[in-house]
DNA sequence: ACTAAATTGACATCATACATGTCAATATGA
DNA sequence: TCATATTGACATGTATGATGTCAATTTAGT
């Protein structure tokens, strides 16, 4: 088992890990009413305060119209609400209510203990050393995929 | 920026990985009429050298329904035959034609040599380590989110 | 100020990658 | 032999988006 295999293998485990992860976060939004995506709109908002939908979709790196649909959903269950936007008369400001500000706040520092829980039975040296592997990776991949 | 802060970005960049992964897969595939899943069937064969439809389902833990098309897809290309399966008369063992073998084994050298060269420029011990990480980190996700 | 180009929300349509349910045929095991 | 399980085939459903288009509005160039 050289290097290069181990890599390869790394690579590969990127699914099974996203599966795992999103798999533990439904597994915490159930009964909240929250799908993974809405939850990742409502995690931007509370981290910029407030954005506009095209604003959302490119942090989410998804197309604006269909972050438009899960911020109307947010919208319609009073998750969020409009502000006017000095910049833009059409696009509003999305900003979270005190409900929904409520709940992506306690979905989120649950999810969060059970990181911390995770990372206590961890190195965390090795945490930081897969990290940048990680990181590095992401970044080859990008560029090296290009010209072959 | 501490730990648990870093197993949270590490988890949530399994995502990007994940694409990046699979865009380079495509761009490899470009040409060949594969696509990302009916090139992960081909590739169970080529290691396991042949078969069954619910095998192949186990190995990619996907529903057995879903291979069937994809398999039935490669059938239909002639990059697999179906051989007579002295345990069962219905289902089949499913091998490589001469033809799948040689694409499967075109596009796995070729993702081999891009991996091996990404190997190159990383340090063999860290790659080890993330890999460690991430196995080690699938398992906690999947036993502990179901008990909280 | 006027006009061309860009942005935005809204809506419709399409694609991919699966899951689920069902049926009939066939195996398998008690 | 007879109940049960397995398999292929097919139909339908769902989640997560992409793409295209329109009208309204905004912005920027002149």
């Amino acid at each position: 088992m050289n290097e290069a295999d181990n890599l390869y293998r790394l690579i590969w485990m990127s699914r099974p890990l996203m599966q795992a992860a999103e798999a533990a976060v439904e597994q915490g939004l159930d009964g909240s009413g929250l799908t993974v995506r809405t939850r990742a709109v409502l995690e931007i908002l509370l981290a910029h305060d407030a954005a506009t939908v095209p604003e959302i979709a490119q942090n989410l790196e998804i197309k604006r119209q269909y972050v438009q649909v899960m911020v109307n959903e947010t919208l319609a269950e009073n998750l969020t609400c409009k502000r006017d936007n000095p910049r833009h008369k059409r696009s509003t400001i999305i900003a979270l209510t005190d409900k929904g500000r409520a709940l992506i706040e306690d979905v989120v520092q649950r999810e969060k203990s059970l990181v911390a829980s995770l990372a206590a039975e961890l190195d965390a040296g090795d945490i930081n050393t897969a990290l940048g592997i990680v990181e590095t990776l992401i970044d080859k991949l990008k560029t090296k995929a290009g010209d072959g």
